[in-house]
DNA sequence: TCTGGGGTCCTAGGACCC
DNA sequence: TCTGGGGTCCTAGGACCC
């Protein structure tokens, strides 16, 4: 039988997706969790991920642990363990990279390949080649995937969710329609509440109903650009290539640290240290990646959710936490609002370049920083050896007990309210990862 | 809803220059 | 001093993702 002619694939992209990803680790991992309802999450309380047989005892992502036990004490509740997902992650990027170079290593648990023209290479169709990588996945980890394939990265996701678990779901381009008319707009890849709400106010309810609008009307109603070529590969084009640079190493656009911390504290110099270990975790992450910062952001969060940002430039890229904290704790002192909670604090290092790139500036500031480097080496080896964090700034151990005395907090509680800067602002937080409905 | 942590990309608008 | 137009670079912030 004759495959798909090329029209129906002008290209082949796949996308793979694991089901229950971290849950199903766990169960690869430990026979004894096999066939069982297990949970991970533990470490915060709440549900990340279920196993199949958890989800059929009608848990959900983001239940609390203690309304799953009473809901179904049988349930196995175990921490996550990042460090073996990741491993298995890069197992399922190795897999796929032996069928075809072109693997874009899309998240933990997904991948996007383009198989466009190896069919002659194979002698097969690009399903049967889609199957064969699919059944190779799950031997070789033991972890069932959903699987789509498609002309586009758009459709190939929704072709990837179309069956749960273990599903295989081909779409050719001439066929991607017939998939849209169930599909809630805000649940294509890329469309999110803000953008859904904008399209559902214009009478766009199904992925459908997008799909069949013109150019003409697009630009009448101001689509942006994400969203032009989201309705493009719904109508079966690919204006997204797959980002195949392995972006694992040396090419990461920036590093974030955030931590919550409770309860929420009112004191300058707890909240100061707190940002302090933030730095230094993301120093630490920079010299791990042989990168330096040109430039950080800081992020003050209030306990009613409003954020305080600032940008500080760096005179001279560093991954140096002590330099980094030296040019933060000016801007931090005119951030800082006192008599007010705060909640979480958070550093991101922007202006990421290669820890070479160094460039002499005109003061000799360049010269001092690369003499903590080496030191730098050996505390991280002595961390290394004796644990995470045996070694860090001064400033930084304040935050690693936190006892909040009562007295303070009372006393947080008694001052009179002070209104908030203006440059603070409230953010919508959805937590679609949680499971929670937009 | 009572809210974690780590990312990327796009766009609007201001600063600065010719 | 006022007037025009156009280009580039940078940053803040929005939106989205897992």
């Amino acid at each position: 039988m004759k495959g798909f002619s090329d029209r129906s694939f002008p290209k082949a992209i796949l996308h793979f997706d694991g089901d229950s990803f971290f849950a199903s680790v766990e169960q690869a991992m430990n026979y004894k969790l096999r066939g069982k309802p297990i949970v991970t999450g533990a470490e915060r309380g709440a549900a990340t991920a279920l196993s199949i047989e958890a989800k059929r005892l009608g848990l959900n992502r983001g239940m609390s642990m203690k309304d799953i036990r009473a809901k179904c004490p049988e349930v196995i509740v175990v921490s996550s363990d990042y460090t073996s997902y990741s491993v298995y992650a890069r197992r399922m990027y190795a897999i796929v990279r032996r069928y075809t170079s072109l693997v874009e290593e899309y998240s933990i648990d997904e991948c996007f390949a383009d198989i466009t023209g190896l069919r002659p290479m194979y002698g097969m169709r690009y399903e049967e080649i889609a199957l064969m990588i699919k059944s190779d996945l799950e031997r070789s980890l033991g972890i069932t995937f959903g699987v789509g394939l498609g002309p586009s990265k758009v459709v190939a996701k929704i072709g990837s969710k179309f069956r749960k678990p273990g599903g295989f779901t081909p779409i050719p381009a001439k066929e991607v329609q017939n998939f849209l008319k169930d599909i809630p707009v805000g649940n294509l890849w890329g469309v999110g509440f803000a953008q859904a709400l904008k399209l559902q106010n214009l009478g766009i309810v199904t992925a459908l109903d997008f799909a069949q609008k013109d150019e003409a009307w697009l630009r009448a109603h101001h689509i942006a650009k994400p969203y032009r070529e989201i309705w493009y590969e719904l109508r079966g084009g690919s204006a997204r290539e797959l980002a195949t640079e392995h972006r694992g190493s040396t090419d990461i656009g920036s590093i974030i640290k955030t931590r919550t911390f409770s309860p929420p504290s009112p004191q300058r110099a707890f909240v100061l240290a707190q940002l302090s270990k933030n730095i230094e975790r993301a120093c630490f992450k920079a010299r791990k990646h042989g990168v330096k910062t040109g430039a950080v952001g800081v992020m003050l969060k209030t306990q009613d959710f409003l954020y305080r940002n600032a940008e500080v430039p760096l005179p001279v890229p560093t991954n140096d936490p002590a330099y980094v904290l030296k040019h933060v704790q000016k801007h931090f002192d005119r951030m800082f609002v006192p008599n007010i909670l705060y909640r979480a604090t958070g550093i991101s290092l922007r202006s990421i370049v290669g820890e070479k790139a160094a460039t002499l500036d005109l003061f000799g500031e360049t010269l001092k920083v690369e003499e903590n480097s080496k030191l730098l080496d050996a505390v991280d080896g002595l961390n290394k050896r004796y644990g995470k964090e045996t070694i860090g700034l001064a400033l930084s151990l304040k935050a690693v007990s936190h006892h909040e005395p009562d007295r303070q907090r009372q006393n947080s509680r008694r001052t009179s309210f002070v209104p908030l800067p203006i440059e603070q602002r409230k953010k919508t937080i959805d937590l679609p990862f949680l499971g929670m409905a937009h």
